[in-house]
RNA sequence: GGCCCCAUCGUCUAGCCUGGUCUAGGACGCUAGGUUCUCAUCCUAGAAACUGGGGUUCGAAUCCCCAUGGGGUCACCA
């Protein structure tokens, strides 16, 4: 039996800005279904390679919108997701996420330089831009002409979306109607000549009279009757092919056997179906081959709108527009140097003229204010861990479909397993809607599955990138006092924190305690009422008393705990934990300024000796007032 | 509007293909308890859905039809 080839996925990001959360989710299921493919032919004994590969394309054919940087940052997204390519554009990157223990000052150890992709089929560029550029889809374009598949259209865009508005004015779908002069199967020689001389023109496919039937996995038949599809541009006036016509060439020139992307391309593959039938390789002289086509369901927000970067544009405005009503001190005029943005542009964003996410990124740090997470980076720099996102994603639309031996549906697992099992056949075929609270719970699970180091490790790579004047902060004892020897008073913060952290930013408010100084946090009054209702002033005195008598070099929780313990025993306090809760509440009240805060043993130990103490006389102090 | 797709708790979904084992299961969220020095974690319990109507069948969440609802698409964007 001939060997079938491998199995080639594709992801193809137009490169116009992050990489959205939903091509994140099309992303994974390509790689996961070239992995799995890979890993069957190689416990078959194939070759490395042989049995899955998947492959990213840039579609950079939109000369007005494409980036280079954006480009480069959707290949770091999908590294940062641990989505990795075996075809495409090359990534020299330095891993995330990788800083380790180290010595006090706060810098982000990188990992070694990694790279991901490599032009290792011959297949020539992965961007489109530099395809056009070597003439690949001009010949394509030629051939059809010849064909008598394609012609020449000289109508301007004006011309155009004129005859668009009479049809919409008699309700009626709009079709491009063929040129008299346009016959099938003919090649026009007129229309091409005038081409070839400069005019101005598109290239419009000439649509079959046959219908199209597109076989789904995911939908089952699609059958579109003839005459539902006119005549669709393939070459732009710019000379550069359509997104449709790229796609149909690249997927056959660079051998993809399965397109996986998402439904709102289904309305687009009878026609890309129908130029697969008129289009022959010009190398090989075969027809064009049909890739198998599966088509995912779509990801919504929570109230069934697009997840689209403009969101980001909306929350910022409706903030800026609530803080402006509210205080009258907030106008434009002060608030447009603020962020550092001209007034023009500011007015502008707020009257909805425009959507600029660099407006609103300044809008929301200055209004703090949390911006909806659209792309993949905003996860990343909130704080969510690749893993989660993985796992979180991969359940939107598909679904493993196993029960844990406790009877529960399985829908924890890792990169690893989807690709293991990841399987068509169980893609969903029902939109799914994007819910933030349950992303944050399996982001509090896989944050709290991590170890007290890993945790560690990871939070400080995070503040080290995204936070690092507070990473700065942690590392120096509140009030500048040395802190205590001998206990590495971040990993004891970090494993503090971990409960308490739902993602590696918001750990940030949990450890507020640990990064303000030590004058500079205030009592809440509720708190303080509490304090004085009771004998909390006396207690609090008491214990400053002991723990004055505590070392700066014993200083670690067990021996603060066991010193309370003793203390509260002494005071005729209730045994054990009860009775070290009664010092605890004031305690907490004095060194924190608020009835919250972890574990009273490891605050006080945090903090150190000197901190401790001084917070705790500023507290009677203040009480005393 | 034309064409196309879809339809189980608020949300993600299992079950549907191969009708009975479904008084419809799990998870998140929610509510109520419990553990804990506060908070968080953790544990237990609860409320919560087969869009409607016809049909097929001894029997339908599961098959068929219609209605309704939701979505996609109709660019010289991708």
């Amino acid at each position: 039996m001939p060997s079938p080839g491998p199995v080639i996925t594709r992801f193809a990001p137009s490169p116009t800005g992050h990489l959205h959360i939903g091509g994140a989710r099309s992303a994974l299921f390509c790689w996961a279904f070239a992995q799995r493919a890979e890993m069957e032919h190689r416990a078959r004994g194939g070759t490395a390679g042989g049995g899955g590969r998947f492959m990213i394309r840039i579609e950079d054919t939109d000369q007005a919108r494409s980036s280079e940087e954006s480009a480069r940052g959707i290949l770091e997204d999908l590294a940062w997701l641990g989505i990795e390519w075996d075809d495409g554009p090359r990534l020299d990157y330095e891993p995330f996420a990788q800083a380790k223990d180290g010595p006090a000052p706060p810098t982000l150890a990188r990992g070694a330089r990694r790279t991901i992709g490599a032009e290792a089929r011959d297949v020539g560029s992965y961007f489109q831009a530099q395809r056009a550029a070597a003439g690949i889809y001009n010949a394509y374009i030629e051939s059809l002409v010849k064909a008598g598949r394609a012609y020449p259209a000289f109508e301007t865009p004006e011309q155009t979306e004129a005859m668009r508005r009479e049809f919409v004015a008699r309700k009626q779908t709009f079709k491009y109607p063929r040129p008299a002069d346009v016959l099938p199967g003919v090649f026009n020689e007129a229309r091409w000549a005038r081409a070839r001389k400069g005019d101005r023109h598109v290239v419009r496919f000439l649509m079959d009279a046959d219908a199209v039937v597109v076989h789904d996995q995911v939908l089952g038949d699609v059958r579109i009757a003839p005459g539902e599809v006119d005549d669709f541009v393939i070459r732009k006036a710019d000379g550069f092919p359509t997104y449709h016509f790229a796609v149909v060439i690249d997927d056959e020139l660079m051998g993809v056997t399965h397109v996986l992307r998402a439904q709102e391309h289904l309305a687009n593959t009878p026609r890309h179906v129908a130029m697969q039938r008129a289009l022959t390789r010009l190398d090989t002289g075969e027809p064009f081959r049909h890739p198998v086509y599966a088509h995912m369901p779509l990801i919504f927000n929570m109230d069934g709108t697009k997840m689209s970067k403009r969101d980001k544009a909306k929350t910022a405005r409706k903030a800026v527009k609530d803080a402006i009503a509210k205080d009258r001190s907030i106008t434009v005029a002060t608030l447009a140097p603020a962020l550092g943005v001209a007034e023009k542009d500011l007015a502008g964003f707020i009257a909805a003229d425009n959507d600029s996410i660099d407006i609103a990124a300044a809008l929301a740090g200055r209004l703090n204010v949390n911006l909806p997470e659209i792309e993949v980076y905003d996860f990343r720099r909130n704080g969510y861990l690749p893993e989660a996102i993985i796992n979180f994603i991969a359940l939107l639309g598909w679904n493993p479909g196993m029960k844990l031996d406790d009877g529960k549906d399985l829908e924890k697992f890792d990169r690893d397993f989807l690709a293991r099992h990841f399987a068509i056949d169980r893609i969903g075929k029902t939109n799914a809607k994007f819910d933030r609270a349950k992303l944050l719970s399996f982001n509090s699970d896989y944050i709290g599955k991590l170890s007290d180091a890993e945790f560690a490790a990871r939070w400080r790579a995070f503040l080290a990138e995204y936070e690092p004047e507070a990473l700065a902060a942690l590392f120096r004892s509140p009030g500048g006092h040395a802190g205590a020897t001998g206990i590495d008073r971040f990993a004891l913060l970090a494993s503090t924190i971990k409960p308490r952290a739902k993602t590696l930013r918001d750990g940030l408010t949990a450890a507020r305690f640990a990064l303000v100084a030590d004058g500079g946090y205030e009592f809440d009054p509720k708190a303080m009422d509490k304090l004085r209702a009771g004998n909390g002033v006396d207690l609090l005195g008491q214990a400053r008393q002991r723990l004055a008598g505590l070392g700066a070099p014993d200083w670690a929780p067990a021996t603060v705990h066991t010193l309370l313990e003793q203390l509260a025993r002494q005071l005729g306090l209730p045994e054990g934990n009860a009775g070290v809760g009664q010092l605890a509440q004031p305690l907490r009240v004095a060194v924190t300024g608020t009835a919250v805060s972890p574990g009273i043993a490891e605050t006080l130990a945090i903090l150190g000796r000197e901190s401790t103490l001084t917070r705790i006389d500023r507290c009677l102090a203040a009480a005393a007032v």
